[in-house]
RNA sequence: CGAGGUGUAGCUCAGUUUGGUAGAGUGCUUGGUUUGGGACCAAGAUGCCGCAGGUUCGAGCCCUGUCACCUCGACCA
């Protein structure tokens, strides 16, 4: 490739719209340009990394058995009635009807349309188990945008599904393509990376991980123990609060936006409101009920826990004039879960820690036990981990760090083959219903995360896997008779066998190397009338300093040892 | 959906206070001088000042509405 030819401008600025690291390269390095929010055109240089990625995770998809194929984008609305997602799916789901008044849907994940292909074809349980997989475009109407390739609305996704005959099977594949992802991500250069249990969410199922590329720049927290290893998305994450340092001590920080609110919900537990209990109001979409959390002082409510304990949306409330509270709606005679849908969380249910009332404006007391002024009651987990909360397997203090997903992988279960109607018969000649696993790979997300790990002050460190190219030649002075053919030579030469850049332009040494920079390719040869005079060409890696001078049979031994 | 911010040349941004011929840098075109980390000189082209109404003799600037984009939150395979 010449780089004359090569489309696309690098910029000088950095972009206004851009502030993260990854961004900021792909916009300044001519690989991507935004259409609109969330949504990119690729230029070459990351198509050709695409691509890479893509042979890479091929490799390993092939490796654990998985076949390649490709459904389509455009789905009938139907396949997701059946599934019941149709509802269960707000508006991130992008839905339109075609010519004939047909409602449609792009498809943001495909287990619907899977099982559709899958049903009809393997019957005996002898055609089990099976992984299909894809690597194809996802549409995905996200509230927001953000961070370029991080987070968008349209972006290619490996998806794989895999069906079984039993748990233990499923388990068994799991645990292989955990195996697979590890290696994926070891192979593209991002190493950085942790495997945790997540929350399942509108996929369903049980057991699920998230890989989490560690980064500031990470949308996710995740509590890790360092000491005996224990890690969780802080969305189901839990801890050992009985042990928590430092919540009585704090009481003055303690902030409540609700005091308001438990004042007025004291006196439905006769309690004077020097005595009331920290109590946390949402609205849960579909309940009639408002929502209140009970929990202690120094604690949040993790929304992502409550939302699965009560099976729907949840958004907090701070105005409670919209449900009658204080108009005496509820009165003496009526109980308080008759009126509300209450929530306790674990961290009452110790004696010792007894909890916090408002007294001042924005602080809770302690000296409120629970059981021993309402009774017993039921506790849920639902209070959100901390950084200065402690492992529950070990006892050490747990820490938040920030990540960003970069896959993950389910076991639905029967959720889907379950609700779509796929059965086998079995060995013994019954019918029977196959379990699920999905496992998705976000492959420009994934891009994006190479270059937050492998980047210096100029641009993108390509891993050698991934690069866009093998060897990028500057020709500094191009008008330069000898220059422009040593050039050539070189270039044809070297691309017998490699893949070759050749800065061809007529421009200044440091336009050559500052686009190079930000390219990224792994080797540069700089052919200047300096090397020549010498006859040397000079070598400079990417994340070496300083270059080295050979000659040409030096140079080729160098190029065939460093790309073996 | 909640809070905040920004829309002026391909890109980065000034100009808006106090209404009066549309600006700079960079990029682009042409010619010349240069050639080891975004060189220099000269000449040029490039704008529905996001869009729509309104006020005014006159609007990039004031008023109203609207759209888009960015950040934080909410949501998220």
């Amino acid at each position: 490739m010449l780089m004359s030819n090569l489309f696309g401008k690098t910029l000088r600025d950095k972009p206004a719209s851009a502030n993260l690291i990854s961004h900021i390269f792909l916009l300044r390095g001519g690989y991507i340009r935004n259409v609109c929010s969330g949504i990119y055109s690729y230029l070459l240089p990351a198509i050709k990394i695409q691509k890479k990625i893509e042979a890479i995770i091929r490799e390993e998809m092939n490796r654990i058995d998985g076949q390649e194929i490709l459904m389509p984008v455009t789905l009938p609305a139907e396949l997701w009635e059946e599934s019941g997602r149709l509802k269960t799916i707000g508006s991130e789901l992008l839905r339109f009807k075609d010519r004939t008044d047909r409602d449609m849907v792009l498809a943001m994940t495909h287990e619907e349309a899977v099982v559709h292909l899958a049903k009809a074809e393997a019957k005996s349980y002898s055609d089990y188990p099976f992984m299909l997989y894809q690597i194809q475009t996802k549409f995905r109407d996200e509230p927001r945008a953000r961070g370029g390739l991080i987070r968008v609305r349209e972006f290619t996704m490996k998806d794989a599904y895999s069906f079984h005959t039993s748990q233990e099977d499923l388990e068994g594949y799991y645990e292989k393509v955990l195996k697979a992802y590890e290696a994926i991500y070891k192979k593209v250069g991002l190493n950085n990376v942790a495997a945790i249990c997540s929350d399942s969410g509108m996929m369903g199922g049980k057991v699920a991980h998230e890989f989490m590329y560690l980064s500031e720049a990470g949308e996710d927290s995740i509590a890790f123990c360092d000491n005996c290893g224990y890690k969780a998305n802080v969305e189901v994450a839990t801890a050992d609060i009985e042990k928590a340092e430092g919540h009585e001590q704090d009481l003055e920080k303690i902030h409540t936006p609700g005091v308001d609110t438990i004042e007025k919900l004291a006196h439905f537990f006769n309690v004077n409101t020097s005595q009331t209990i920290k109590a946390v109001v949402f609205k849960a979409k579909g309940s009639p009920k408002p929502v209140v959390v009970f929990i202690r002082g120094d604690l949040q409510v993790n929304e992502a826990k409550l939302r699965s304990i009560l099976k729907a949306e949840v958004q907090e409330l701070n105005d409670l004039a919209e449900f009658n509270l204080i108009k005496g709606a509820v009165g003496p005679e009526k109980s308080f879960e008759d009126e509300f849908n209450v929530i306790y969380d674990i961290s009452l249910s110790g004696e010792k820690n007894l909890i916090c009332g408002a007294n001042e404006k924005d602080c809770h007391l302690k000296g409120f036990c629970l059981q021993r002024d309402i009774g017993e009651v039921a506790f849920h987990d639902v209070f959100k981990v901390d950084s200065d909360h402690k492992c529950k397997q070990c006892g050490e203090s747990l820490i938040i760090r920030r990540g960003i997903e970069v896959g993950n992988i389910f076991q639905l279960g029967d959720k889907y083959t379950k609700s779509m109607g796929m059965h086998y018969i079995t060995k013994e000649g019954s019918t029977a219903t196959p379990i699920m696993g999905c496992y998705g790979i976000g492959i420009g997300r994934l891009l994006a995360c190479v270059i937050e790990e492998n980047h210096d002050d100029f641009g993108p460190i390509w891993p050698k896997n991934i690069a866009p190219w093998q060897i990028h030649i500057c020709a500094l002075d191009i008008a330069n008779a000898q220059v422009k053919s040593a050039s050539l030579a070189l270039y044809e030469k070297l691309s017998e066998k490699y893949d070759v850049l050749l800065d061809d332009r007529d421009f200044s040494a440091g336009v050559q190397f500052k686009d190079a920079d930000l390219l990224g390719v792994p080797v540069r040869v700089i052919i200047s009338k300096r090397n020549l005079s010498e006859d040397l060409f000079e070598v400079k890696l990417r994340d070496e300093e300083n270059g080295k001078k050979m000659d040409l049979d030096g140079l080729l031994n160098f190029l065939s040892d460093y790309w073996h």
